[in-house]
DNA sequence: TCTGGGGTCCTGATGCTT
DNA sequence: TCTGAAGCATCAGGACCC
């Protein structure tokens, strides 16, 4: 089957470790050796690793420590992602000359929706390869691994098959015996905990789902299972999104030491409070519920919830709320992460809710106004004004109390 | 060995309404 | 007025993805 008679031409692109590749693009005296991006902190992961890390067992999500143990010769460089926010900027907009049907998944990938583009670009391969070279001359180096078939799922798959700097191409005729001998982990849904439930239920490759019976997937593992039979066999029905609306926007953090004192998790809950309410504002919505999370030293985490009388984007009225919910949790803790999260999100109108509080009301005064108003409620001093606190992600926030004060 | 932060979706329990 | 069932909404937890 030539392109031409391909219902569909999907292109997930995906750079290759991205922050990792920024960081040894940027300082050249970084290339070619082993580089770990993330908080050289005793709690923290690893973001990314470069491909010289990688032989040595060092992954993305693996705690610092361990990969510090696994490459004491890597090179530990913190984060820095308004760079990455640009370099994928960069890249979004190279993918915006291919075809205007592009859905960005993260700051490092996206799906292309190329159907009907032959004529313009040519075949498959010629369309991967093209896609390939704009992001080397966008980014001044950078490399990414592309996969192509009529789907979703397929494209993706096919874009991790050979990495780095790959190019896999999967006819839709080809696309079920393609996936039939993968591992059950490629199934997208299935992470560590399915996956070995696939196993035991004697699932062992994406070929067994594909011929199971469907009715017994969907008994055993609920509505996933009927989409892991669906995507087995290489039907995959959605399309690309070019938009997106956000369900909920959050702030967490773990803390240096865990946390028993109900005091100073109102103080972390309300830094998360204002976090959000700069990032709600910054976007334009409000929040008409807030939900609390709080993460046991055992790892198991307990949230609370409640709806707002009105949508607000009000730090103190989020913050307030917090509160309140921070009294239903019973447990004592101790606690070694506190987030707060708003949800039920809305556009914000002229005449959405912003006078909750007296101080709070005015939009363009933004962060300055809301710590007057947590100022004013809850005493001077409460939050440190100015320098990166406060940045879009959260980063740079400290992990302790250094900069609040306690006494108030 | 010791587990981040940003999200989304699903499920089971529970409570409310009809 | 009371009761039970069904349907629905909400909540909390779990799993997953990047």
């Amino acid at each position: 089957m030539s392109n031409r008679e391909w219902p569909r031409t999907i292109v997930h692109a995906d750079m290759d470790a991205f922050y990792a590749s920024i960081e040894q693009l940027d300082d050249p005296t970084l290339r070619g050796r082993p580089l770990l991006v993330g908080p050289n902190s005793a709690r923290g992961v690893v973001l990314t690793a470069s491909y010289e890390a990688r032989p040595f067992g060092v992954g993305s999500a693996m705690p610092m420590q361990r990969a510090r143990r696994l490459c004491p010769q890597a090179l530990i460089v913190p984060p820095r992602f308004e760079r990455y926010m640009e370099v994928s900027k960069q890249v979004m907009d190279a993918f915006g000359t291919f075809s205007p049907q592009v859905e960005p998944l993260s700051l490092d990938e996206a799906f292309l929706d190329m159907t009907g583009s032959e004529r313009l670009f040519g075949p498959p391969a010629a369309i991967g390869e093209r896609i390939k070279a704009a992001i080397r001359e966008a980014t001044g180096g950078l490399t990414a691994s592309v996969g192509i078939s009529d789907t979703r799922y397929v494209a993706k798959v096919a874009s991790g098959y050979r990495k780095p700097d790959g190019l896999t191409i999967v006819p839709p005729e080809d696309a079920r015996a393609w996936l039939a001998p993968l591992a059950v982990e490629n199934l997208w849904g299935a992470g560590a905990k399915t996956s070995k439930r696939l196993r035991e239920a004697g699932y062992q490759t994406i070929g067994q789902i594909a011929c199971a019976d469907p009715k017994s997937l969907s008994r055993i593992f609920g509505a996933i299972g009927e989409r892991f039979f669906a995507i087995a066999n290489a039907i995959d029905p959605r399309t690309v999104a070019t938009t997106h609306s956000t369900r909920s926007l959050g702030s967490e953090r773990t803390l240096a030491t865990d946390v028993s004192s109900p005091r100073e998790l109102r103080l972390y809950l309300r830094v998360a409070a204002e976090t959000v309410a700069q990032r709600l504002r910054r976007r334009g919505l409000v929040a008409s519920g807030v939900r609390i999370k709080l993460k046991r030293a055992d790892f198991q985490i307990l949230t609370r919830q409640d709806g707002l009388t009105a949508a607000t984007d009000v730090s103190a009225v989020l913050a307030t709320k917090a509160t309140e919910l921070l009294d239903h949790v019973k447990d004592p803790g101790p606690f070694r992460l506190v987030g707060l999260a708003a949800f039920d999100l809305a556009h914000a109108s002229a005449d959405s809710q912003l006078s909750l509080l007296p101080t709070a009301g005015k939009r363009d005064r933004g962060l300055e106004t809301t710590i007057d108003a947590l100022e004013q409620r809850f005493g001077a001093g409460i939050v440190q004004r100015g320098g990166e606190a406060f940045g879009d992600r959260g980063v740079g926030i400290p992990t302790n109390l250094d900069f609040l004060d306690m006494d108030d």
